[in-house]
DNA sequence: AGCACACTGGTCGATGCAAG
DNA sequence: CTTGCATCGACCAGTGTGCT
């Protein structure tokens, strides 16, 4: 039978109470019940409620990946603001701050990650979608963190096997306390097996503080750092790169990575990625493709690394401080690194790192020009 | 009270795979 | 080849909790 052929009449209503729900027994009952309920979608459908509706929704789901490519703490409106003033003042405003300039990249990001944005900015009830957006961002950043809570813990004790194994439920024993946690947390220039300096980290002693202006031991390859050359191996731990392919392209994507961090052979990295996604269960669209992403930015490893020490760490819920730790200032030093590079040399580094990357998790959306260098 | 966040459970779509 | 089932994973809504 049709929608069409069940006329209104004989559509009995929707039990409202367990004593009306003993009265639909009968097989006819249920599926004219049913047929019912079909047709009272049908017209939430039609009506204007389910216009608005799904309007809401495309806005909730555009903004999920606002947080993961364009910025993770700045507002919105603080991009559009900047850009504004710039569109106002044109040419005559050369002397912008570091903040500015990295707004308005931003602000680029943000039209690369939504390119119908910037045309219809103006046409937009402003706070209507800036609201929406944001919400998706940040269930989006909720997501990620939840998802990475588990796998993290997962993935340190099957790659470092601490000796009492990290509780993929439980934060409370992460961060310092933790011998392996506070291991990948510790600053590259502290020695984390000197049991002075351990005690002086948990305790916050003076020399020992653990802020944000040094790159913690998890953003290296082999979680170690060369004292002579600190961006050698860094961005290319194979956590960093198992947090990337769970929040990008599949957490199952993540299970199997091998970092050997050998950023001159692309090439070979680029054939192991397309080994692995080949002997990887494909699945539904991940989040990559979502957001149509066609190479790997700073600002998505900006994201990824905070979301990985947020995971390290003993924080349970998120916040942008922790301890001396200002997850702020360490996002925006991840982002310099990569969009600011001091001179032609570190250019060239940093387009080789982003290159390299690419490789490693790009393969899988079946692009191989894009990964290619030149 | 209002807000932000974590957590949970459910829906839905994409894919793999075995059986016919 | 088609079908039905299982699995994975993105997303979402509802709920509880802690903070201001």
């Amino acid at each position: 039978m049709s929608l069409s052929e069940a006329s209104v009449e004989d559509i009995p209503h929707p039990p409202e109470s367990s004593q009306s729900l003993a009265v639909v027994t009968s097989e006819s009952a249920r599926q004219k019940w049913k047929i019912a309920a079909l047709e009272e979608k049908l017209q939430i459908l039609e009506s204007g409620h389910a216009v608005k509706q799904r309007e809401t929704n495309y806005y909730v789901s555009k903004g999920r990946a606002i947080r993961r490519t364009v910025t993770l703490f700045d507002n919105i409106e603080d991009l559009i603001c900047e850009n504004d003033r710039r569109c106002d003042l044109g040419n005559e405003d050369e002397n912008t701050t570091d903040e500015q300039d990295r707004l308005q990249t931003g602000y680029i990001a943000l039209n690369h990650a939504l390119p119908w944005f910037h045309p219809r900015a103006s046409d937009l009830e402003y706070d209507d979608y800036s609201y929406m957006l944001k919400k998706g961002a940040d269930a989006a950043r909720g997501d990620d963190t939840s998802k990475l809570k588990s796998l993290v813990a997962d993935w340190i004790n099957r790659e470092l096997k601490p000796d009492s194994p990290i509780d993929p439920e439980d934060k409370h024993y992460r961060g310092f306390i933790n011998d392996t946690c506070g291991r990948l947390l510790c600053l590259t220039e502290l020695d984390w097996n000197s049991p002075t300096i351990r005690a002086g980290i948990r305790d916050r002693a003076d020399g020992y503080v653990v802020t944000e202006m040094s790159w913690p031991a998890f953003l290296y390859e082999k979680y170690t750092a060369n004292q002579d050359n600190l961006e050698q191996g860094l961005f290319k731990s194979t956590l960093l790169l198992q947090a990337f392919k769970a929040i990008f392209t599949s957490p199952s994507s993540a299970r199997e990575v091998t970092a050997d961090g050998d950023a001159a052979d692309v090439i070979e990295t680029n054939r192991r990625a397309k080994k692995d996604f080949n002997s990887c269960k494909k699945v539904k669209t991940h989040v990559a493709q979502i957001i149509k992403m066609h190479a790997v930015t700073a600002r998505s490893i900006a994201y990824v690394a905070c979301q990985l020490r947020f995971a390290l760490s003993s924080v349970s819920s998120w916040r942008s401080v922790d301890g001396d730790f200002d997850y702020i200032p360490f996002w925006q030093n991840i982002v310099d690194f990569f969009e600011r590079p001091p001179g032609r040399a570190a250019q060239q580094r940093v387009t080789r790192l982003l290159a390299w990357w690419t490789s490693c998790i790009l393969y899988i959306l079946n692009s191989p020009q894009l990964i290619s260098v030149s």
